[in-house]
RNA sequence: GUCCCCUUCGUCUAGAGGCCUAGGACAUUACCCUUUCACGGUAGUAACACGGGUUCGAAUCCCGUAGGGGACGCCA
């Protein structure tokens, strides 16, 4: 039997990182088995849903890479048919309607609660004629579900989970105004759609004992479930779009690469023994139900840090050029020029491994881009200035003219390496404060090559700059 | 309150009764490399929540306790 998954998220907000793992494993349970990955919106809450919500969920699945098959299905757009199966389990004698209004239903919680009972329909209408009915009241439907015995789900992460049919109360599967619920919803469609699997976060663990009895009155067989647990913020308190997660958007924002969030999150409660790092295709040959975790896992930057620094150090240049120059423009504070591009790119075999995000890429570029400045030299950098260093500098300048062309890393790089052993001194004395001169910063790529991008004019233009710069005070 | 679930280094995890003096990764510490910072390399600190049982033998099975989480909507 083929495989069909769903991704099922409800269009009031964004896509957060829970609902993206989510999609994520359902994509590569698809991916594995050559099945189909399904999208559908649930945007049975009228007031709630919002186009501009789907816009971003979509846009948020497409950043990450997965692709879904076929178009998103509304599931607003198939009520029509989830009403009529609310009706057939009326005709069937498993639903009834209940003219219990909201108002009294809240003073039963009221009751319950104050009398530290569980929170639950009573079935006041369950048996009570329709003959009863108050005329004012329009009526809700709900399902007649067993009140002994109990359910049991085999669940593909959980185990076998028994619960008392007790707990389960009548759920509503139409709305007074005639609408579906999502519990009404979510197993129509799941069974219309042909679901085969159903991969969704653990809060929907006691929906599925509801939802096992609306399959039983339809005699419709349910699809295998597998509730994953949830993702928790970095200080173990509840991570979701209602409680703090930060949308997919915030980290393609952050300059993290799409393909180090899915590496990432794939671990997040999924493992291949010890395998961390691991190209996309390799996690659709590999994923498995089995080796989803049981317990929930906490979200740690610095781990994701690591991973998108190592993807970062293997991304083609000029990929990453692209990718980044979004971010330079941000960190630059203007457009880039032909020679920024140029530069940028020679310089990125360098920058690239030292930066865990295209953030942090774009920052430790800027000096490529803007000479230092009196008020951006760092006071570390300003202090190697000092006036032997001057006056080295000033000796080198005067050597690196006479430097035959072309103009490159290895040239200059020798030309300081004689001078420092001439005098019986470390490379570092002359590079440290020729590194200040270039970046106005002790911290930098290897600083002839950044002699050899720069060209001899822009090289000789800060160094002579930095000899005139004021002492510190 | 009721029901359900979870519990291995700080974090993510490996582990399906003997392969475990518990492995890997991130973080962290030290050292090496080195023109700075990274990268890389080497080494180190660090965990089976607790208590009972079953067994020749338990991180692995069972029971209990504690802690954490989820659900309890005419939301999804």
């Amino acid at each position: 039997m083929a495989v069909i998954v769903r991704f099922a998220p409800s269009p009031t907000g964004f896509l957060h990182i829970g609902g993206a793992r989510t999609a994520l494993f359902n994509w590569l349970f698809a991916r594995h088995h050559g099945g189909q990955f399904l999208l559908r919106i649930e945007d049975t809450d009228r007031a709630r849903s919002t186009p501009e919500s789907v816009k971003t969920i979509l846009e948020g699945l497409t950043w990450l890479g997965l692709d879904w098959d076929g178009e998103a299905v509304s599931q607003f757009a198939r009520r029509e048919r989830h009403v009529a199966v609310a009706h057939e389990l009326v005709a069937r004698g498993a639903a009834y309607r209940c003219y219990a209004s909201p108002a009294e239903l809240e003073a039963l919680r009221a009751e319950q609660t104050a009398k530290g009972l569980p929170q639950r329909y009573d079935g006041r209408w369950r048996d009570r004629p329709a003959s009863e009915a108050p005329p004012s009241v329009a009526p809700v439907i709900r399902l007649k579900a067993p009140l002994t015995g109990e359910t049991t789900l085999h669940d593909r992460v959980g185990g076998t989970i028994t619960v008392p049919n007790s707990q389960l109360d009548d759920m509503v599967l139409l709305r007074a105004d005639g609408t579906p619920t999502y519990m009404l919803a979510v197993v129509v469609d799941d069974h219309d759609m042909g679901i085969t699997h159903v991969i969704r976060g653990d809060d929907h663990l006691t929906n599925a004992f509801r939802q096992l009895n609306l399959y039983t009155a339809m005699d419709w067989t349910p699809p295998m479930f597998a509730h994953l647990p949830l993702i928790h913020g970095p200080d173990g308190a509840k991570f979701s779009k209602r409680h703090g997660s930060p949308a997919v958007h915030d980290y393609a924002a952050l300059g993290y690469l799409p393909e180090a969030m899915r590496n990432y999150l794939v671990r997040l409660g999924w493992a291949h023994g010890d395998d961390e790092i691991f190209s996309t295709d390799q996690a659709i040959a590999w994923f498995n139900l089995e080796g989803l975790g049981v317990s929930p896992a906490r979200f740690d930057f610095a781990k994701l840090n690591h991973l998108n620094a190592r993807y970062l150090a293997q991304t083609d240049d000029s990929r990453l050029a692209t990718l980044a120059e979004p971010f330079l423009v941000k960190a630059w504070g203007r457009d880039l020029t032909d020679v920024d591009r140029t530069r940028f790119l020679r310089a990125l075999p360098d920058l690239k491994t030292r930066s865990a995000t295209l953030v942090a890429l774009a920052e430790s570029a800027r000096f490529y881009g803007i000479a230092p400045t009196l008020a951006t030299w760092e006071p570390k950098a300003r202090d190697l200035m000092t006036p032997e260093a001057r006056t080295r500098l000033g000796t080198l300048l005067t050597r690196l003219e006479a430097l035959p062309e072309p103009w490159t890393a290895s040239k200059v790089e020798a030309l300081f390496r004689t001078s420092a052993e001439e005098q019986g001194l470390k490379l570092g004395v002359f590079a440290q404060p020729f590194r200040a001169a270039l970046t106005g910063s002790t911290v930098s790529p290897p600083i002839f090559t950044v002699a050899e991008i720069f060209g001899k004019n822009e090289v000789f233009e800060r160094v002579k700059a930095s000899l005139s710069l004021p002492d510190l005070a």
